[in-house]
DNA sequence: AATGAATGAGAATTCATTCAT
DNA sequence: AATGAATGAATTCTCATTCAT
């Protein structure tokens, strides 16, 4: 009879599949997709490399399963205010601040997988990342506009428009990197969502 | 007696350095950072390849160089149409919409500048480009608040999501790619517009 | 006490290593020694890779013995012609007969066997192949010979080159690989045949 | 006026690319495909590992290229042989001489051009090297049996058989490799023409 | 001053073999 | 005895930069 496989391997098997990937996220924030290569995030994950393409058929397919893994979680979280109870505005107003706090606590890994480019395959994950924000966003102003509590607008492009805001705002270069006394960001993130409720918003309503 | 350089070599120089970053323009505007190899734009611009380490003392340089020099442009004129006549929401839109004409005009040389990330270098450069590019508009805002014809609001937060939503709007993976019967753009630069302006305005007043 | 190999077990072992060599066949006459990965192998032959290496010392082992297995057949088929009764071109034409009828049955197999080498080990196992395919028709030739029914001739250099019209003709590059109504490929094996007839025997003898 | 390219400069250049070529045959004549590397290409020919890509686009073109061209020799030697004057069987057994004693006198590197498989690529050049020996031997044929010098035949089969014979019999592992007295192989290769004649020809008709 | 052949460090990927369970 | 995850040496190919002519 064949060797069953006993939790303590199975375990390990699933650890090894983890500890990849989350030394992958780690090197991505620390250095970049650039910085981020096979031999180093070998190193990292303490798995010889031939293990990393046992578990990824290459590169580029594991990096994008880091990028999925983050927007998929990012994504959720956002998904899920949006669903929630509460006006349109409070719930967009919620969505951009909560947002905006998890990607100024990692910036690294938000810058890079925002900003910097990679392979191909990277970016068309980045890309549904993108359009799975908006969508998100872009269903709290529908429901918004129909219910009267966000005016008649554009909605596909007010929601590209709150994403690019959004991201600029906090990881982009024009993003002020220390200000001062506004160590947790939290300035900054009212800022920015002030500015995205106004550019959505019926003057005078805000959340 | 030491070699005198003449004129019309100092013209043939300055012939040769122009092609060079005109021809990188053209390459990155085509395809991107990824494929501007310094092989590559030798054969465009018809230079050898030494030719190019004569005028420029690394691709890092040149390709800084390249997003200087268009950056410069596009920041130039958004500057002057800040320091024009006319109310702050007027020289607002107006930046922004001649701005957004221009950036759609060749959307892949956009795209490269703003999102494409490559050496370390040449991200310098694009830094610098979006923090003149926000200046400018904060210079706007600025003169705006002053006059009363903004509110008062965190200018440096603002511009830098202006700058986010035009970029973001116009050639970010969001932006739509086609919009039908507005084969110009022009009817998504209204839009953007007015997301921006409402972000930043009292409410009801329009440019 | 001992661990005592059972019959049971043995069968069992009998069975993984037979299952091995059959699946290695396969595998080579399918795609060649190229395409002959231990992994695809542990898969095909439904054993783990760890199973393979208990039966065989190293991959050039296990295949060598394939060609071996094979061989072994081959050369016992013509052996025992070679040693059957009649005249020696008789013997010659049968076991030229029956060999390449063989060999058209399984092209795949026959051409790895004979013209697609791999590792130097596998290659001496092949090398021993043709020695003793050359052997057994040598053995006819000699006889031949000896009984007058061939003319006196180099017998080493004639069973070389008898091995080689055989192999050529029939599955070498040159062989022509579908000819009409000769699905069967009998007229091919005729005028192979015919040729290597006309090439040891006396002329006007034929078979 | 851009740099004149001096003679100097042509030689070195053409030099590289032979340098290279014939490195890469000497390294496949010693040791087969299988130790040709492209590190020790490089550094067999003195040249930078990037020298060899600049000159050939892939290792499988290069390869393909150096079987190619000595398979060019080869035939051209053979073709001009059949396009001379004489009977058929006299040019026949001039080219199979002929070849012979070519092949004799670089056994490795006829080994590997004949018998050691490497990348599809570089089988395809092999393949079409037997292709054009085949056709030329068999232009002979039709040659003599038009001119009722060969008994009818069909070409096809017996070229092909001629061409395995003549190889298997000279580079194939039942080629005798040492024959005592018969250091330059002329007695083999007079065995193996006999055998190859009189697979061909009238009885009695000898070259 | 111009050229482009030459360079080689660096990066991704493969696969036979080992060994803890 | 059986397993298959883990390993890493080995190999191919890229491309910015140099330098002899």
């Amino acid at each position: 009879m064949p060797y069953r496989r006993t939790d303590r391997v199975e375990a390990r098997l699933a650890g090894a599949r983890e500890r990849i990937l989350h030394s992958a996220r780690q090197l991505v924030a620390d250095g970049g997709f650039r910085q981020a290569q096979i031999a180093a995030l070998a190193g990292l994950a303490e798995v010889g490399i031939g293990t990393i393409y046992r578990h990824f058929p290459s590169k580029a397919d594991l990096f994008a399963e880091v990028v999925s893994a983050v927007s998929a979680r990012e994504v959720e979280v956002v998904t899920r205010i949006a669903d929630s109870g509460g006006t349109a505005p409070q719930r967009l107003a919620d969505a951009l601040r909560t947002f905006a706090a998890r990607a100024l606590h990692n910036r690294g890994l938000a810058n890079a997988m925002i900003v910097e480019p990679a392979e191909p395959a990277v970016d068309q994950a980045r890309l549904r990342y993108r359009h799975a924000l908006g969508r998100a966003l872009a269903g709290i102003l529908t429901d918004g506009i129909e219910r009267r509590e966000f005016p008649a607008q554009d909605v596909e492009v007010a929601s590209a428009c709150l994403v690019g805001s959004l991201l600029e705002g906090l990881v982009g270069p024009l993003a002020p990197t220390s200000r001062g006394e506004d160590s947790d960001g939290a300035l900054l993130i009212e800022a920015i969502v002030a500015f995205c409720l106004r550019a959505v918003a019926f003057s005078g309503v805000r959340a």
